[in-house]
DNA sequence: CGATGTTTGTTGTTGTCCGCAACATATGAC
DNA sequence: GTCATATGTTGCGGACAACAACAAACATCG
């Protein structure tokens, strides 16, 4: 250690206090003393430092109604520090730029040709990126996203692609890659309405169906969950993944259908046919779910990307083929809802999980 | 944060400096030095107060061979701290007790009825534990344990069971309540052989089949993984949970088998039929093992209890019906892998969890 | 066998940090 | 306008880890 511990305690307290105010949103010192469980004057000391490097901005005197002098309120400055978030999917790829505390300073999208490489996804990404001043960058991939690496998409058509190589190589900076899945996951839990479960567990229907999995309040590093790959009929049809029976083979009736909310409006409407295929998907969907639901015991499951739609369509076929699968114990503290970020989710996600690694590399 | 912060860094360093001795063994002040990045002199102070309290024991003067001062050796007092762990099985409670740096202190072992229940099997714990001084109790539990509650658990029959209350009622102290497979695979870690798996499954076959997951390094809390339960053959056997085409219920034939050992010798020897049922749970195994792969990702998968024998019997069954339900990205970095503890892992692990949350307290 | 070099433990000093208490400031209540 | 209350500010003290200088213990080499 070549700095002396007690800067590196200082640190800690300093990156707390910016943490807690990117999470929490403005806060008045009063309760950010309260909150990290410091002196007074320590929370003065750490303020001074952060809004000296300007990560910070005092507003003094608000009123509270309630007696004694009122406390100064605290907020983070955007642009002190900003995230670029970029969401690689089948057919487009979008930026956003987020400042500290979450707020949201440019978006821009492109459209990305069918089947596209890794290479040519991060020149786009590249083109987006341009020149804003982003302290870190990070793309969110549809797949099982392994150290930067793309194992397997099923919606990108990518086997084994570097694609933080790919990114690196063509805007000359260091990136962070995600899965989508868990990045919408990240998101919803920071910035959504899934606060309190600390098993979160993120379904993306996009071109596959992947998972994204929070555990114990943390995300799961490393790889996500291709649900779209559980096998829900041993010996079924052939994916194109090589297996038999994987769910999005045997859903493929569903997922081929025209648009998914044409057949899910036709299925609303009183259309037989589509109300059959939806409830059949729906049973199929709980099935896979089923297994990972045993494997990974989640508080909630949040239906994001198409399978919104879906689960909004068939809940009850979905409930009743997860009733099958999983214990009456794990389902019993088991909520099923949908994302409130919508569609979103991951990029949010990937700006916060950006935003994690910068907060945390200050201490 | 009533002490003062200062103070609480000196207290982080020592249980780091206590942790680290506890999990690598005895090292010289030179190599901690080295492994805390702290200051000789710091360490020296650090080491003077556990030799103080107790917890360490400094041998001076082990000449290593090269040149300069030989470094004092520092090790654990075993006796200094213990926690007693105890392991609930359908048939028998066994207890360890272990002292601080892992050395086993005592064992005991008493039979238990079929079907005992909760306070039943409490009232043994209680028994065997008798007066030991444990700082810490653990109770490691087959099934899905969740904040001491055991929820499900097939080898016992037990189901919502608040078997912490019953521990603190028949013995009159604070126990944490583990589920078995995730203790088991935190003894495999941290005293087996799986140091370098940050992402370790554990199976665990006994009267029922669970697993364990340590996942990014630390073992998921909360709930462990029914694998017993896990559907394997939609609309199939009738479970005894309820649902139909669990693993447990069609693996039925297996496990009534006279003995595990029995059939699997049988199978070896050239008994067609035990042959032929060996493979048929092997496949089964591997279907429902290919449904956790996919869901929690691991790097390795032990297979412990029963499991070991069913395994190495049928590894080709096994891997082969893995092979049909699990993405190819996913079974190349998996290593399949017979525990190192036997049927240790389990009481070892949960000490292990008992000292972590010792130490970790210390701080 | 003694001189030298190397590695490590020990001791006194220094810089930093946080908590505390006293004081200053800003508001509401009467 | 005065008092009570809550909060920011300042100076002080306690604690800690790093640092440097010194002492101790060993190997090597002539």
């Amino acid at each position: 250690m070549a700095r002396p511990a007690t800067e590196e305690l200082r640190r800690r307290n300093r990156s707390a206090l910016l943490d807690q105010l990117h999470r929490r949103g403005p806060q008045t010192r009063a309760e950010l003393t309260e909150a990290l469980g410091l002196n007074r004057s320590t929370i003065g000391a750490l303020a001074t430092d952060l809004s000296e490097s300007g990560h910070i901005q005092e507003t003094t005197g608000r009123s509270t109604g309630a007696a004694g002098r009122p406390s100064t309120l605290v907020e983070c400055v955007p642009e002190a520090e900003t995230v670029a978030a970029v969401e690689v999917r089948a057919d487009r790829v979008r930026l956003a730029l987020v400042g500290l505390g979450g707020t949201l300073l440019a978006r821009a999208e492109v459209p990305l040709e069918p089947g596209a490489d890794g290479p040519e996804a991060a020149e786009l990404a590249a083109r987006l990126l341009a020149d804003t001043p982003a302290a870190e960058t990070v793309a969110a991939v549809p797949g099982l996203v392994d150290a930067g690496v793309v194992a397997q998409s099923t919606e990108l058509g990518w086997v084994d692609r570097d694609f933080r190589t790919d990114l690196e190589r063509a805007t000359g900076r260091s990136w962070r890659v995600a899965d989508l899945a868990t990045a919408a996951a990240v998101g919803e839990r920071s910035r959504g309405d899934a606060h309190r479960s600390p098993n979160l567990l993120y379904l993306h229907g996009g071109r596959g169906v992947t998972a994204g999995m929070i555990a114990d309040g943390r995300p799961r590093r490393g790889s996500s969950i291709m649900l779209g790959h559980v096998v829900v009929n041993p010996g079924g049809q052939k994916c194109r993944c090589g297996l038999h029976g994987c769910l999005e083979a045997e859903m493929g009736t569903f997922e081929q259908s025209a648009t998914i909310e044409a057949t899910t409006t036709a299925a609303w409407m009183g259309d037989t046919a589509a109300r059959e295929v939806v409830h059949r998907s729906g049973g199929l969907l709980g099935r896979a779910l089923g297994s990972v639901v045993t494997a990974a015991t989640p508080d909630e499951v949040l239906f994001g990307g198409w399978l919104r739609e879906l689960y909004l369509s068939s809940a009850a076929a979905v409930r009743s083929s997860l009733a099958e699968a999983t214990l009456p114990q794990l389902r019993a503290r088991l909520r099923l809802r949908t994302p409130a970020l919508g569609s979103e989710g991951p990029l949010i996600g990937a700006a916060e999980t950006g935003f994690e690694a910068l907060i945390g590399e200050m201490r």
